[in-house]
RNA sequence: GCCGGGGUGGCGGAAUUGGUAGACGCAGGGGACUCAAAAUCCCCCGGGAGGCGACUCCCAUGCGAGUUCGAGUCUCGCCCUCGGCACCA
């Protein structure tokens, strides 16, 4: 903008001058909103409500990101085109602060995230309030607030005591050299993503939520779920159901206790009579028992040199198959005979039961081990039962086909298979068909400082005690030497005045516990905490929540369509069996935003082509800039960023501007115009639900176009319902001109423009002639013009005439649209 | 390797879900206004061939087949690209 455009005229109050001015318009409404209230919903009561919800941010130093904004926008608009159509709106908005990665700035900057986090905060609320975002800020809410945390303990101990939070030994990747865990994400090829060191296991005391317990209900929800599919489908692979069976194999000679018995899962019990070994997972807990003497040595050694890689290493790293004969032998209950017992690390302790029963002639990674080691290949389904050829087969067959080599189910198919010898073997006691289900508990332990400590205390007499509700928040102390050292333990381990305390119980010596919990259980409960965010005697009010929950809309990245969602919904679903909330799932609808990318790259730092916000709405003002961002493309799928192209949407603003203030009330408005201007309504109507903003945006543009066409002078009933339909997406400048059309309450207020179909319908139609699939020509006849009469128009033009050579074979009419001439043999 | 997006003009993207491919915007070209420039306004703008001409014809939605009166859209087989997951028995 050049400098000579304007006088500085802000401030509410004071007129403003002819040409559209974005800086002071934006100004002057944010101003009045605030002293208005216009953004503030009343939780207590209003019509039909309607909770828009959107992921909330990590403040981070670098302040607000474009794929923020494109994303707050894009609900942003959702909800103030429902606010237009008389639902009460919540549209609340907070922090998720806590957690590595403010941490590790922290570290880097040499500054106490308790002193950073506020900046980053303030810093992220100037630039969202400056983009003119319909955000009730009375109720934002930051994770890292006691008040806040304390209700997270809560949730904590809501779950310890319904037992679904219990403590297990896990292993955890740690860096040496860093002295601290690290998250798998931050595992690159075995080595620390910081400082390279050779990542190591650690087995560490952790907590852990029993979600995997609620996994066939978390399943089973998705059916109705109004969720974009491909995050159902995220889910429902993460969640992992397989069905097959558990079978036990009882160990014959060797040291064994007589009657061990090794209980494997499988999917594929119809391959038991090929099953000719079975491996343990380094980790099962019979793999010592089942050493014998001899193998001994070889064993310990494999399995220390297991437990020293990196887990990351360890399930990413060569695909290439080690393992160890334990020198014992189990009974395949099938075929009675007698198979070795391996082990080796392609077996995962962490799924199934930690154990397989190998089928080397039908599963690939089976069938590499047994290549390694010798062992013997059994085919036991041919397609269709067929030849056995070769024999040894070259590799493992996994398609369609009948048993065959498996006594008296042979020639069943693989489905009657699964079925008939699960049925024989449960006969005897050693089967049994399950569900088994990919998904893992929820390790929710950080070895860290910037988090909520976990409100558990350790006393010698009564072991682990919960915090007793009253004495919460366990507020995290201000350490100023935050940073991990070699102990594995948390920082908080060091601060002996505070993590000695007596036993709430016994009031005898006890410990606090020095973990954090994991910021994705901060942000599993926030949508609860939003509507009750002003009160500090409860978690969330009863009344409150039975207005405003579950969610009617929900936005946010794909990238937490797995953990958040998940985490959100299970405990959600634990709370509700707590007897606390009267819905199970908290979001009824969820889409999926795309991302916003820069010469086709996702932005960050390294790459140098992050986009500031702040500059853009500098130069061109909020509300082009909101526009353009969701004009770019669909906001599902995200979009280029390129400078360039926002003098377009800009453009499109200026327009409307000089078109409205130059709107006459004399005279009549155009017919035609008039048709227009309804369709547009229609389009933009039905566009805004579906997410589809960048055509109802190109819709609008194109209405400009008519409006303007011939520089006539628009009529104001041409042009008032148009600041209403551009209000979602450019607030400021529809409030502006809303005003300026004599208006004096907000826009927002103002209900939404209705179309009138009959007026929106066209008084003539195009029809496409097309002479065998071909387009030949348009005929222009009346919209419910006769099959016959098409024709007619058709055949009377020239252009199309021509290639009517012989009178049509088949006609095809699609009314209104088309009509196909098939000519000839 | 598996799962999921996506490939359409110079560029971002439209296409009522099988019915006139390229809406809308950017960039570009030409013109008006201006001493000039910016801004603004008007016109043109997928490729090729023919014509003085309003025009006419052909080709064209990653590649190759198929279904259909008709395919950007459906089916099969490939290629490329962007995410996510990783020996899940």
């Amino acid at each position: 903008m050049s400098a000579a455009t304007t006088p500085s005229v802000t401030g509410a109050g004071m007129p403003l001058p002819d040409a559209y001015d974005p800086q002071g318009v934006e100004e002057k409404w944010q101003a009045r909103w605030r002293s208005r209230g216009t953004n503030a919903t009343d939780v207590a009561e209003g019509p039909a409500k309607f909770y828009a919800l959107m992921m909330f941010p990590y403040p981070s130093a670098e302040g607000l990101h474009v794929g923020n904004l494109f994303a707050f926008t894009g609900n942003d608009i959702f909800a103030r085109f429902h606010r237009m159509r008389g639902r009460t709106v919540f549209e609340p908005l907070g922090f998720d602060a806590f957690g590595i990665h403010s941490e590790n700035f922290a570290l880097k900057v040499g500054v106490h995230p308790s002193e950073l986090i506020p900046r980053n905060i303030a810093n992220f609320r100037r630039q969202l309030e400056r983009a003119g975002l319909m955000v009730d800020w009375r109720y934002a809410v930051n994770t890292t607030d006691p008040g806040y945390y304390r209700w997270t303990q809560w949730v904590f101990l809501e779950l310890y005591n319904r037992g679904l939070a219990y403590r297990k030994k896990a292993a955890v990747n740690w860096c040496p050299f860093d002295k601290t865990v690290l998250a798998n994400e931050q595992v690159i090829n075995g080595e620390c993503e910081r400082c390279g060191s050779k990542v190591e296991q650690r087995f560490l005391e952790q907590w852990f939520f029993a979600i995997s317990k609620f996994a066939p209900r978390l399943l089973a929800n998705l059916e109705w779920l109004d969720w974009s599919e491909t995050t159902k489908t995220a889910q429902r692979n993460w969640i992992g159901k397989s069905e097959g069976a558990e079978i036990r194999f009882v160990a014959g000679g060797g040291v064994a206790e007589p009657g061990t018995a090794i209980t494997v899962f499988t999917t594929r019990p119809d391959t038991i009579f090929g099953a000719t070994y079975l491996v343990l997972a380094p980790e099962h807990p019979l793999a010592d028992a089942l050493t014998t003497e001899a193998q001994r040595p070889a064993a310990e050694r494999y399995r220390e040199q297991t437990a020293d890689q990196d887990l990351v290493s360890r399930r990413i790293g060569s695909r290439e198959k080690t393992g160890v004969f334990t020198g014992s032998y189990v009974t395949n209950p099938a075929t009675g005979g007698q198979i070795p017992v391996w082990i080796a690390d392609y077996v995962l302790m962490d799924y199934g039961t930690g154990a397989i029963m190998a089928v080397p002639g039908h599963d690939e990674r089976d069938f590499a081990f047994a290549q390694t080691f010798g062992l013997p290949v059994v085919q036991v389904v041919a397609p269709d039962g067929d030849a056995l050829s070769p024999d040894p087969p070259l590799a493992a067959y996994t398609g369609p086909g009948r048993l065959v080599r498996s006594g008296a189910f042979d020639g069943l198919t693989i489905d009657e298979g699964k079925q008939r010898i699960v049925e024989w073997l449960a006969g005897h006691g050693s089967a049994t068909p399950v569900e088994n289900y990919r998904i893992h508990d929820w390790c929710i332990s950080r070895q860290r400082y910037w988090g909520p400590p976990i409100p558990i205390i350790y006393c010698d007499r009564c072991g682990p005690v919960p915090v007793p509700t009253a004495d919460l928040p366990v507020l995290l102390p201000f350490i100023a030497d935050f940073k991990p050292d070699d102990s594995g333990v948390s920082p908080l381990a060091r601060h002996e005045e505070w993590y000695s305390v007596p036993c709430p119980k016994c009031s005898g010596p006890a410990r606090r516990e020095t973990d954090v919990s994991d910021t994705f259980l901060d942000s599993a409960w926030y949508f609860l905490r939003y509507p009750s965010a002003h009160r500090d005697d409860t978690a969330f009010d009863a009344v409150l929540t039975r207005r405003w929950l579950p969610v009617d809309s929900y936005i946010g990245g794909n990238e937490h369509a797995v953990l958040h969602l998940l985490y959100a919904r299970f405990v959600t679903m634990v709370l509700h069996d707590a007897g606390l909330l009267d819905f199970e799932e908290p979001f009824t609808r969820f889409r999926a935003h795309g991302h916003i990318v820069r010469d086709g790259a996702k932005m960050s730092k390294s790459k140098g082509n992050i986009v500031n916000p702040d500059a853009y709405i500098a130069e061109w003002g909020a509300d082009a800039f909101r526009t353009y961002l969701m004009f770019l493309g669909p906001f599902e799928q995200g979009g280029d960023f390129r400078d360039a192209s926002i003098s377009g949407p800009r453009r499109f603003l200026d327009r409307l501007w000089s078109a409205v203030i130059a709107s006459t009330t004399t005279g009549q408005p155009d017919d035609g115009v008039l048709r227009e201007l309804h369709r547009t309504i229609r389009k933009v109507t039905e566009d805004i639900p579906r997410l589809s903003y960048n055509t109802a945006i190109a819709a609008l543009m194109a209405y400009m176009n008519v409006l303007r066409a011939g520089e006539r002078r628009p009529h104001r009933a041409e042009t008032e319902p148009v600041v209403q339909l551009v209000a979602p997406f450019a607030p400021h400048i529809a409030e502006e001109l809303w005003e300026r059309l004599g208006h004096t309450t907000s826009v927002f207020d103002s209900g939404w423009p209705s179309f009138d179909a009959a007026l929106a319908a066209d008084r003539t139609v195009t029809v496409a002639v097309q002479v065998n699939g071909k387009l030949r020509g348009t005929v222009v006849v009346a919209p419910d013009a006769a099959e016959e009469d098409v024709f007619a128009a058709a055949a009377a033009e020239p252009a199309i005439a021509k290639y009517i050579t012989t009178p049509p074979r088949k006609r095809i009419y699609v009314p209104g649209r088309l009509m196909n001439l098939v000519i000839g043999g």
